[in-house]
DNA sequence: TGTACATCAGTGAACGCGCGTTCACTGATGTAC
DNA sequence: TGTACATCAGTGAACGCGCGTTCACTGATGTAC
């Protein structure tokens, strides 16, 4: 529907457009311009539908979030019902958005990180980090992790996880050859090892 | 000695000043132009020290790493001499690293990931990551950490830690008035955690 | 010690570029009657 | 169903800006004799 001249969907095929990018290239080649061009639009319509630059980057980012809880959500779906097993799933699920698309995974850190940041965009890391204290919670509440405030045993994960995540994405603790299959299983120790520490004493 | 025509020490100057920026600034605000005018200089002398703005900023990554393993060397001299405590504090040092100057550690890690990283940079970060491997092999000789690859086991001990470090450079994971000795408090719990999966069963 | 000269580390004008954003505009769409 | 008109979502020219980098240059420094 390029052609139309309501294009009738900009806003959402800017968002997807930059997601995209964020797969592989570098941020600071995404330019307003350079987007409208991209997705075949003059380089000021995008001002239709956001307010500045950053109002769309933020958009992308807060977008992330959702997606990843999301993401998480399935794999913990789809995980044998034990808490070790639900919490191993979701930060795997974590680690291969972040090997997917590691760019976006940065920014919707610095995104978020700004004081600026939009409720909406606080919102939503909110309710992914809000996840992963309920799973941490079910565990303790099974006798399965140790005991102690479940905000900060799920900080201590998140940080792994995400450390795993970003290292992982930008290509290191791995040969440049590697399968996904094996980076992941090699994530799958390293996790393990952590879950180790947080288990039951 | 800004005042003389030959500065004497423009290119350490120049890395000081891009350093220090990194400690609070964005890293997108570090222009040529900009860095020049703040250290008094016309905003093209820095082409008789670097050959293009990438040499600089590669040029302040590798002294990154550097400095993050003299602060990590120190901080295990200054350790008790059991594995755990050296380990403990060589990541303690990373998160105060993290904390200090996050745009820096954020900078550092873009550039060794970019395909065309210079030898010094990859260098610099092997020089790093070893100190972390020797750490993690030596507590395995002594018995205290759990038999496997050291390698595998120190993957794991830096995500971790560089998890930390991040999530807490960029002001997650605690409240924004904390103090830093609180913060590092809360840190060194979360690394309790992991060195207690990392421990011999 | 004094001078001639090569080298080195700066300067500032100039280049071309892509950027974010504004503005007056125009073509398409939807709604009231 | 057909027409008038308000609204909406585009366009493209124009703005001013800061950027990285080049170039011919010049002033300072150090060395040979």
């Amino acid at each position: 529907m390029n052609t139309a001249y309501h294009h009738g969907d900009l806003r959402a095929v800017l968002l997807a457009y930059a997601r995209e990018q964020m797969e592989h290239a570098r941020l600071d080649g995404l330019s307003m311009r350079e987007m409208a061009k991209a997705v075949g639009v003059s380089h000021t319509a995008a001002y239709r539908h956001f307010a500045d630059k950053r109002a769309l980057l933020d958009a992308v980012a807060e977008q992330g979030f959702d997606e990843l809880l999301a993401a998480s959500r399935a794999a913990v779906h789809a995980a044998p019902p034990d808490a070790r097993s639900r919490l191993k799933a979701s930060g795997l699920a974590y680690v291969g958005f972040g090997m997917a698309s590691p760019q976006l995974l940065g920014h919707m850190f610095s995104a978020i990180a700004q004081p600026q940041a939009s409720e909406a965009l606080v919102g939503a890391g909110a309710r992914l980090f809000d996840e992963l204290r309920q799973l941490v919670a079910a565990g303790q509440a099974q006798g399965a992790f140790r005991p102690g405030e479940p905000g900060e045993l799920s900080h201590a994960c998140w940080a792994m996880v995400h450390g795993l995540a970003t290292l992982l994405g930008i290509g290191m603790l791995r040969e440049p050859g590697a399968q996904h299959a094996a980076t992941m299983a090699y994530a799958e120790k390293a996790l393990e090892l952590f879950l180790d520490g947080l288990a039951r004493p």
